[in-house]
DNA sequence: TTTACAAGCTTTAGCCACTAGAGGTTCAAG
DNA sequence: CTTGAACCTCTAGTGGCTAAAGCTTGTAAA
């Protein structure tokens, strides 16, 4: 019987993350003493564990929800964790691709602005003008 | 005089988010028609395509409003708008390192497994089990 | 001049994944 | 029995938009 305290601690997960994570449904409603607080048991700290270790890898909630559904299911081809976790991947790498690019841009607006006067700052000017950068960046999120 | 969606088509800013930057004072409130209509100058086109710019390179939008306010003082220096930039530059440099160790963990994973039954996935695996990992992922958001 | 309709308007709420605070109750040690 | 840390619920805020409902206005053709 672990208090949410409990929980929280050997997880490295905030209490009221916690609770969050119950009330959109990844993690059960736990048991509760009369006095109404939470008494959680070993498979939550476990399935807790897996949900924050998949979110320290950069996984969406709705793919951990996805991951922890298959995983229910051991005798079943796992394929279709593994694609989830290339779609992960994949959105990874082309974060990369798009932060190497505004790394480029960034440097190079820096190392090219003299400190001088603000009338000149090179970092203002290549804001102003996108014809001054030498890669495009399509979309703002990414 | 331009309307807010010939504002919108130059700068590829949705109408909502033109009219958003100026609720948080982004923008300033551009006259109106006689029937409420906003009408824009073209200050206010390069305005918003500055803040668009700044934004594609990554910038928040509280940097940017100090980006705007330093480059209304041509005579000062611009060490305080290079020290923005810079510190978006690191800014960057750290999500790219946090990028690269979760896409060489992932990749790791993938590779790994044999795509047989869920209970011996790798991918499953690693996520359960946090020192199956080469490296540390400390903080989720970064 | 009337009419049609694209484009504008405001207000409200939703997205993601938490996080913080107010204001109260319970548990466990001493 | 008392203390006080830890728990509880509920609400609201973060960033940067985005969507939708339900109106009103502007403009150009008929
Ligand atoms: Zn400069
Ligand atoms: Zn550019
Ligand atoms: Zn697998
Ligand atoms: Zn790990």
């Amino acid at each position: 019987m672990l208090t949410i305290g409990t929980l929280s601690r050997k997880t490295g997960t905030k209490v009221q993350t916690v609770r969050y994570y119950e009330q959109i449904g990844l993690l059960r409603e736990p048991g509760r003493t009369a006095g109404g607080q939470r008494r959680y048991e070993e498979a939550d700290l476990d399935r807790l564990a897996f949900i924050r270790h998949a979110r320290q890898l950069g996984f969406a909630l709705d793919a951990i929800r996805e991951l922890l559904d298959l995983s229910d299911h051991p005798q079943q081809s796992c394929a279709d964790a593994d694609s989830i976790a290339r779609r992960q991947l994949k959105q990874v790498e082309q974060r990369l691709l798009r932060l190497q690019a505004l790394q480029k841009e960034l440097k190079r607006m820096i190392a090219e602005c003299s400190g001088d006067r603000m009338a000149d700052c090179r970092v203002l000017e290549v804001l102003r003008d996108h014809s001054e950068c030498l890669t495009a960046h399509d979309d703002i999120g990414a």
